[in-house]
RNA sequence: GUGGGUGUAGCUCAGGGGUAGAGCGCCUGACUGUGGCUCAGGAAGUCGCGGGUUCGAUCCCCGUCACCCCCCCCA
């Protein structure tokens, strides 16, 4: 097996039927975004590498650095890598257009981005990420619209047991503050907490330990993180009909668990307050019903400073996430401008679709309506004369290149899934003829060829 | 980065110290202007790579690489 024909690990080439599918997908969801207000935007897909130090955390070993080139190439030293999210260089974007920009300015972005990751299940070093983020206001509407957004989409792709799980920054200081947890232990402390709903109170106790926290340390954050759940019926009760791990909570029930956190954490007081409005905003939004305040929710990236969302189903990892982020356009043009986003993992997207066969059957169509077949090699200007015709009555129509044996090409256009075959032998071309079989009911019928592409587009839509 | 598994034909895989197998696919013909079925024939593999043991290794041993799953992290 000669090596090396692989793409290289974590990147995929997609075949035709791989970018019907994906077209399919970035479709309703660029639909759906458009309805919304959401221009569209698009970036290098290299950024200057400081562009992107620095505003990650310490995700940023994953950067796919790019070498300087020529002469400076023997250095080893990048100053150019590719992006990694589409966040930051839309910041970038940003801040160097603010005076042509409108404020606010809402944006959607469908593009490539690289981590240097471990390749997994639904895992990639080369991935698609659909970002709509609204820029320019701090107003909860912004949080309640984008949910509303990112659920509309979800739900035009046909997904039915999605939860938008949603936590706040401030809310999570203040917690780790409340319990004596220094604000440079936080972050990790923090992803180990984001582990409770993967690997369960017991594992994330056992986490903590070993980054030696004290046996008193660990029961207070998990009383305040992972509380006995008293509504646990009420919530079952609520997702009766859906079978996904994450339970969305009535706007009523999640309030209620804001509102038992404020006695525990007073410093939250502001964030709680934000959280209330945004879940009560989405009520009115296609979020209804999806959204569960989730205390254990954090998110690795270090750029949030407020609400922070995170887009579930059963069975795989998140299928997008997102946040406001209101300093980081700041840290490129001085200028403080509010923000928040959410980004779609289009790959897991399509790995969960794939797997619960959510693609139109129609999807799988042929590449033409009409395949020309002809005997020889001087039927080859007669047929390339009737495809010009039957394309200007509005097929799709492709002309087998060689004189194959006719067996040989009608089994190619059966292979291929085309419906007709218009065949062109000495005989039609000598009486102006064509004749059009019909691979699936196995009839055919001679026409003349001013007819042959209404007789076919008739036929076509009989069949649907 | 950790633990486990798998590397044999284009694909899915079987086999096994003595020059390599199946199914599917592909090509040719039966059928010189008609596909899905059938039949006959054919092409195609340094058995992942390097080393060791052996008269002889694709098989056993050591190493290495790649891929898959788990952990980890995320989209």
């Amino acid at each position: 097996m000669p090596a090396g024909t692989a793409p290289p690990s974590g990147m995929r080439d997609f075949l035709p039927e791989d970018v019907r599918r994906r077209e399919y997908v970035i479709g309703i969801i660029k639909r759906v975004y458009e309805r919304y207000g959401f221009e569209p935007l698009e970036t290098p897909a290299a950024e200057n590498l400081e562009t992107l130090l620095g505003k990650y955390g310490d995700e940023e070993k994953l950067i796919f650095k790019i070498l300087r080139r020529g002469e400076h190439e023997a250095t080893g030293q990048a100053d150019l890598a590719l992006r990694y999210d589409l966040t930051v260089p839309l910041a970038r974007v940003v801040a160097q257009y603010q005076a042509k920009l409108p404020r606010p300015f809402k944006r959607y972005q469908i593009q490539p981005v690289w981590r240097a990751d471990r390749p997994g299940r639904g895992r990639f070093r080369e991935f698609y990420q659909c970002d709509v983020d609204s820029l320019g206001s701090t107003s909860p509407v912004v949080e309640a619209e984008l949910c509303g957004a990112v659920a509309d989409a979800m739900t035009e792709l046909g997904f039915s047991d999605f939860v938008i799980r949603l936590n706040h920054r401030q809310l999570l200081t203040a917690m780790l503050d409340s319990r004596g947890v220094k604000p440079n232990e936080h972050m990790a402390t923090l992803v180990t907490l984001d582990k409770l709903d993967k690997v369960g109170r017991e594992g994330v106790e056992k986490e903590l330990e070993a980054r030696g926290r004290s046996r008193d340390a660990i029961e207070a954050l998990m009383e305040l993180f992972a509380p006995p759940q008293p509504s646990a019926a009420t919530i079952s009760k609520a997702m009766e009909g859906l079978r996904n791990a994450y339970a969305p909570s009535p706007a009523s029930v999640v309030r209620d668990a804001l509102k038992g956190l404020l006695d525990a954490v007073p410093h939250g007081q502001s964030a709680i307050a934000n959280l209330k409005e945004i879940v009560t905003l989405a009520e009115q939004t296609k979020a209804k019903g999806r959204i569960t305040f989730d205390r254990s929710l954090a998110r690795g990236l270090s750029y949030y400073t407020g609400a922070i969302m995170e887009l579930n189903v059963d069975g795989i990892g998140s299928l997008g996430g997102g946040g406001r982020y209101d300093n980081l356009i700041g840290m490129f043009s001085g200028q403080q401008i509010p923000a928040c986003g959410f980004s779609l993992g289009l790959e897991r997207i399509l790995v969960v679709m794939t797997e619960r066969g959510m693609f139109p059957p129609s999807l799988a169509t042929s590449p033409a309506d009409v395949m020309v077949a002809t005997f020889d090699a001087a039927g080859a200007g007669p047929a390339m004369r009737i495809a010009d015709q039957l394309r200007q009555s509005g097929l799709r129509v492709m002309v087998y290149p060689d004189p194959d044996r006719i067996g040989k090409q009608i089994k190619y256009a059966d292979g291929r899934g085309i419906p007709f075959v218009a065949i062109l032998g000495e005989d039609e071309i000598r009486a102006g003829r064509v004749t059009i079989k019909n691979l699936a009911d196995r009839t055919q019928q001679t026409y003349e060829q001013s007819e042959a592409g209404a007789a076919i587009r008739e036929a076509l839509q009989q069949r649907g």
